[in-house]
DNA sequence: TTTTAACTTGTCCAGATGGTCAACTTAACC
DNA sequence: GGTTAAGTTGACCATCTGGACAAGTTAAAA
């Protein structure tokens, strides 16, 4: 990757990083492209050649995360003991509430909000990747290794423990003395939330 | 009550009601008074003669939800049986996600935003909600009514579950068919939030 | 070297934004 | 019934918004 490839690349890649921060910060309509471009350190109308629209650009982002999330939900797959699988999901979740902090941010603003981009773009993506990790769980109880419990409302469980750390940080580190809960606190936090899963649906 | 006094109530009540529903779209930063101001069926004017500012209207929607909040939550003192305590306020909290769904969503996207307004008014109100609701799960710890678990996130945790709904609702609905997650589930959602609680802490 | 397509950016604009204000109506008190 | 304070509202404004665009620069292909 040489040249203008190179170009192309460093502009989208500093567009997007600043573009999560700001939509973290403020939610679609409330994020500006001039303060976009001001954190990536580019004129505004240069955010405009790469992503004609400020909803293009944000649809970007969302589809990136996304992404992100069902590759770290592959590891759901990764072993037959549940008790594995679930702490190894729980564990990755949690490394990115600390490593990639804005981007669960932004989802669940959209999701908050109504889910406008999100209908359009991202609906199937995520009903697969929800029905996938439903039958797993099912095959578990299928096959006695888990209490039988309602997937899909442990399935919610486990997803709002995990995104309430990187979502409500802020609140977090409120209660916590103004202190961030670093990386050093992740063990844990996952150990906690996943002791709390497995008494419930281990047998 | 009457005259002036009930239309200073009736409008202070429509706008704020319009506010709600317009901050837990939006944002802060996305909402406009105008809209607001439509919503409520109110000229935009109105809006700034009962809240000078914007900023004015979003503190007092903030305020009326934690005072909600902090309301429900005395509930978590009314039995010294946790397993009661737990289910009451578990239930409480659902409720008011079917009947009060704006609420919460505003307080969402305030933390996750970072908090602007919420660190001026409204830290010391949650620190010393949560510090009260943290001594009486250690005080059933100490009593041996509870395992030995950190109070702090299994608070966390009852919290994430329980706003998730609230919060969330649209993701919830999108796999659920469409669907929303009406009254007649909460009965369910709430036992399956209270059993994992109590299988994780309950001895 | 010339040509061409990709990239950059200062300048501009129509429409929207939060908030003001002055003219007005209503209800309560003397 | 007259005075006063509370409440209403259309018109207005400085500022900011997303986006268009034209004049420029860069780098790769001919």
């Amino acid at each position: 990757m040489t040249g203008k490839e190179k170009v192309r690349w460093d502009s989208t890649r500093k567009i997007i990083d600043a573009a999560e921060q700001i939509f973290s910060k403020k939610g679609f309509e409330g994020a500006t492209t001039r303060e976009i471009a001001d954190k990536a350190g580019l004129p505004k109308a240069n955010i405009h050649y790469y992503f004609p629209t400020k909803e293009d650009l944000y649809v970007q982002v969302l589809k990136d995360i996304l992404a992100e999330w069902i590759n770290d939900a592959e590891i759901f797959d990764s072993s037959d003991d549940p008790e594995i699988a679930f702490r190894a999901y729980v564990s990755r979740k949690i490394q990115h509430s600390f490593t990639r902090p804005f981007a669960s941010k932004v989802w669940a603003m959209e999701v908050i909000g109504g889910g406008t981009v999100f209908d359009v773009h991202l609906k199937s993506s995520l009903l697969e990747w929800n029905t996938k990790k439903c039958r797993q769980i099912n095959k578990w109880i299928e096959q006695g290794k888990l209490r039988k419990v309602n997937a899909q409302y442990l399935l919610y469980a486990i997803w709002a423990m995990t995104q309430h750390y990187a979502d409500f940080e802020y609140q977090t580190r409120i209660i916590n003395n103004g202190q961030s809960l670093g990386i050093e606190q992740s063990d844990e936090i996952v150990e906690n939330i996943v002791q709390l899963v497995l008494r419930g649906v281990i047998i």
